[in-house]
DNA sequence: GACTATAGGTGTACGGTGTACACTTGTCAA
DNA sequence: TTGACAAGTGTACACCGTACACCTATAGTC
């Protein structure tokens, strides 16, 4: 019975842990992610888990760089800026798939991926020509617009036409005073009917940003 | 004797509530920020809180919307650029000192403040006279990258070149392999003496943005 | 084969959290 | 004087992360 059991239930390890914590938290989301919720998933007693993970901050830790590895890597043969556009697509669709880890991409000690990750945005860049400095800077614009546009899209929820402009209708309605914002109320009417789509409005600013950077790298 | 406490204490209301909630989170952090600490710093027991807000999330709700409330709004009288611009840096110099509220900027129940934002921001393209799908555009892009830089800001901590490079080196040691990583090496060698700074950094990235937004707008 | 060290899982307990609910008390209107 | 009402209190509960002592099954050594 009792070696039925352990028979049955393969062990515990620090792989299968993080893994189903990312598994968790992608469907109970951040705020309902708990050890004692991870472990009933594992069918283990809680205490268990800090046999694999020190505490929960290293448990993220771990689970945020599971994340970082699943953002595809700048491509060697591409062009800077097709290789950029496609890394950053790539951590969009990543957040997207993992929304609790949006706030904590940079936040967090890194882990090899996260390094990984880094440095070939790094290099990508500085092997197109970006000066030091203009590399840095370069960087620094995708990033912010990245994690920030993920922000967006977890928060306004605008995943459809039809939900961005209920969203803004909502928030409308919130005073009951309507005639006060007129822009907002403009928003509420023409938005659902825009064919507005959360992944084009990325590109379009991610394109812009890049435009941008390619001048600079260029002078 | 308690005649005297009464009279010593001023009484609580939603408005003292909010503004020692926003101090406390302000010097304590999000993650120390409790119900029980806000009780305590106020001298008064916790359930004394809930006569003046419904729970810890509608307290939340209202302390962003303080934090909005301190954004400048984009002035009539400045062109476009210069309007949006200031507001901007006014929203990045906000979100410095409330770093707590910088992932919950656009996730709560929105409050009057944000809403009277949004709507000015909205306007002041509207009026200068971006498309409605433009101005959504542009709007997108802005506090993409707003957001995006607070969040980054925050969790970097690059506010001294040193840090920077401090940071940029911790994240490479963590490894013990810093010969895998040769463009974060050169992060941590370079970054401390180039005269980094996280105000020079965001305006660049925005004057990039406001470029591409111009020519657009011309379009 | 017996003995022991060790890794992995358990059970209990503690101090923290948000907050429901019943209570007192201080203030003002009638 | 009474009685309603708003404001503050005290107790209690379910949940959280995790320290610590314990058991137990396996692996290595003689």
């Amino acid at each position: 019975m009792s070696k039925q059991q352990i028979v049955t239930r393969k062990p515990l390890s620090r792989a299968r842990v993080l893994e189903a914590a990312v598994a968790l938290a992608d469907e109970a989301g951040l705020e309902a992610f708990s050890m004692r919720g991870l472990a009933q998933e594992l069918g283990v007693v809680p205490m268990a888990l800090y046999k694999h993970v020190a505490n929960k901050e290293e448990l993220l830790d771990g689970m945020v760089d599971i994340v970082f590895g699943e953002i595809e890597l700048p491509a060697g043969e591409l062009d800077w800026r097709a290789a950029m556009r496609r890394r950053a697509i790539s951590t969009r669709e990543v957040l997207r798939r993992h929304s609790w880890a949006i706030g904590m991409m940079e936040s967090r000690h890194p882990g090899p991926a996260n390094l990984a990750n880094h440095n070939a945005v790094m290099g990508c860049l500085r092997e197109a020509g970006f000066s030091f400095k203009g590399a840095v800077h370069a960087y620094s614009v995708q990033d912010a617009y990245i994690y920030g546009s993920a922000l967006q899209e977890r928060d306004l929820a605008f995943d459809t036409p039809d939900s961005a402009g209920k969203a803004a209708l909502r928030r409308a309605e919130t005073v009951g005073a309507l005639e006060n914002y007129p822009y907002l109320v403009e928003i509420a009417a023409k938005l659902p009917g825009s064919g507005y789509d959360s992944a084009v409005e990325f590109t379009w600013g991610l394109d812009l940003i890049l435009d941008g950077l390619e001048r600079l790298r260029r002078a």
